[in-house]
DNA sequence: CACATTTCTTAACTTAAGTGAACGAGTTAT
DNA sequence: ATAACTCGTTCACTTAAGTTAAGAAATGTG
């Protein structure tokens, strides 16, 4: 499991052993059961959450109805804002599957990049990269209907549809679990 | 036009006087008219556009129509896609109003980050920032109608509504140019 | 100034998403 | 084992966005 993530580090700086060895020490990664809530509306928490296996997802309660706007699968991480403004979370993270998570915070991240320049680097390109990709996923978000978003995520992350519940999906593609059966009755209905 | 940039820059690191000069003489502000094109789809370039003054905006042309996706305005900053992964770029890049701009390529930017890690510090936490404040903005987008996201532009940002053409900004708000127009009569219609 | 172009609005009609309700299948709890 | 709950689907109805077309207002150009 260490291998994953050093393979994934690995991608964008090398590290010796001695960084390895810091890193392992920080003793972050946890095992965490399918359902698990590790974020709450209205909590603090510096907690980070990088995803070596399994399934998180985002979700707001507005009105009483849950709202996913995120999924986050392996490789993927979730610095969620009240982290960075110290201000009550919006939103809650909870496990879609069991996971492999590194939950890291704050006070880490300062000690490590002050340890390890290369680190801040990396970070930075990671943020930049995922704030690019965060920005075409938006794009093209505004510039498609619901039903070519779901088209799209079929051949973007097929994974996805298999693995979550349909009623999340739903409000991820920015519309209502009905409004999704129906438009895959009619994709289908198209086919033949 | 310079104390804009270094205020900005104060709030994240403070710089010393030979940094600031550092900075200066990398000459890159630029004055540019309105409707100049910046980035053309297809075209690579290694530019990074930060707004001092005035509007630029990100548009595709999608089935010969233009669909404008994103607005920067005072003191936010745009790195396109293809500066990051040196691909050509989906999308084009004009200036909305008169513009004061610094415009800088990614040569520069690894330059002025290794004579001066603080900037490297302040470029990741700009960009994390930058990455939390556009997940909230895509939530939001997410959860919400074309009315309600209508109705929270003129709250957050009251000035786009008054500086951008409005089938520019339908597009943003993800609806065609008719609806934004059938939506705000509506609006009217029930205030009074 | 007059002409052309762009921008915004309105209208009628079509299409798709929201809403409320009901149903069956599968799961969980008692 | 039965009851309670969740989940996905379907249906009928309502509401709003897409589409096509036309015209008015504002803007830019020769």
């Amino acid at each position: 499991m260490q291998d994953l993530l050093f393979d994934f580090i690995s991608k964008y700086i090398s590290l010796t052993e001695g960084e390895k060895n810091a890193i392992l020490s920080l003793d972050i990664f946890r095992s965490i059961k399918k359902g698990t809530i590790l974020l709450k509306e209205g909590q603090k928490s510096q907690d980070e959450y990088f995803v070596l296996k399994g399934c998180i997802r985002k979700y707001y309660i507005i009105d009483g109805e849950e709202k996913t706007t995120a999924f986050f699968t392996e490789m993927e991480g979730l610095t969620p804002h009240c982290a960075i403004n110290n201000a009550p979370s919006d939103y809650y993270v909870s496990c879609v599957e069991d996971c492999v998570l590194l939950i890291s915070n704050a006070d880490m991240g300062v000690e490590i990049n002050s340890k390890f320049p290369k680190f801040e680097t990396m970070c930075r390109i990671l943020s930049e990269e995922l704030l690019a990709k965060q920005q075409i996923n938006f794009d093209e978000f505004k510039t498609s209907s619901p039903e070519q978003r779901y088209l799209s995520l079929i051949q973007k992350r097929p994974d996805l549809i298999q693995r979550v519940p349909q009623h999340q999906l739903a409000s991820f593609l920015g519309i209502k679990p009905q409004s999704l059966s129906r438009l895959r009755a009619r994709i289908v209905e198209k086919k033949s």
